[in-house]
DNA sequence: ATGGTAGGTCTCCTA
């Protein structure tokens, strides 16, 4: 049975709980994973009632957290903490066709790009290594990955390649280091497999003016499948449209329809 | 070159 995913750095679920229903009684994908809930797993909102009754999710007070819900089962393979770091940044979980679920949230990487002089860049750099070392040691099979990779690769994934060649989120180290931990499982790049041509972007920061005419934008928010299951994927598309809602998140949504 | 906005553990940290 074809089923449809999403991937969107929600920035506080419990304060955004209403767009989150929103984007389910719109959208409805079956699968639908979270970043950033800045929430306890205990106090995380419940959408139960618009058919989300199966939950995967790892959460910490304030900061970070991962969420997977879903209309049809789950079954909860566990978290890894790369890096080291303490923060609850993924979760992974089984669909009821098999399909192994990763959602990330890569660590952002602070300001500087440079890790002697910004520890956060450090941390970012080695969080992807582990994450490249771990599935080039188990690769994946039948599985997607998904989140907020806090790393837009190509040129057309940002607005200017030549301005944020030293902006961390698009330097070359980093998009080096995202292409290795892509090429060690196999990923394929399933938005772009979709959408190949054309500026492409998923984030718009906060502190724009007017971010929908600037349009200076990243394409941080990324689906990756295996390629056994990467043919079976379509209809990819971002919701520009959800960065324009009410008290929005500063990332849209990202999704793909998987014919399995 | 600077500063701009947003959320939460809220006068400081993270993004």
């Amino acid at each position: 049975m074809p089923f449809t995913l999403a991937t969107w750095n929600i920035n506080s679920v419990r304060l955004r709980a209403g767009l989150v229903e929103k984007l389910m009684t719109e959208e409805a994908p079956d699968v639908l994973c979270l970043q950033e809930c800045k929430s306890p797993v205990e106090k995380m909102p419940s959408f139960e009632e618009l058919g989300y009754g199966h939950v995967v999710a790892r959460g910490q007070k304030g900061y970070n957290g991962v969420a997977i819900l879903s209309k049809r089962p789950l079954e909860d393979v566990g978290d890894m903490d790369f890096a080291a770091l303490g923060h609850a940044r993924h979760v992974a979980a089984r669909l009821d066709n098999g399909v192994v679920i990763h959602n990330f949230y890569v660590p952002a990487g602070g300001d500087v790009p440079d890790r002697d002089k910004n520890e956060k860049f450090g941390q970012k750099l080695d969080y992807l290594a582990e994450m490249r070392d771990w599935f080039h040691g188990d690769r994946p099979e039948k599985s997607i990955l998904v989140g907020d990779l806090n790393i837009a690769p190509r040129e057309d994934d940002v607005w200017s390649h030549k301005q944020l060649l030293k902006v961390v989120s698009h330097t070359p180290v980093e998009v080096e280091a995202l292409g290795a931990t892509q090429e060690a499982g196999g990923w394929v790049d399933v938005t772009r497999k979709d959408i190949p041509e054309g500026q492409l972007y998923s984030w718009w920061s906060y502190r724009a003016r007017d971010w929908d005419a600037a349009d200076k934008g990243r394409r941080l928010d990324h689906v990756w499948a295996t390629p056994d299951i990467a043919g079976a994927a379509h209809s990819s598309r971002v919701l520009r449209a959800v960065r324009g809602w009410d008290k929005p998140s500063d990332h849209a949504p990202v999704f793909a329809t998987f014919d399995l």
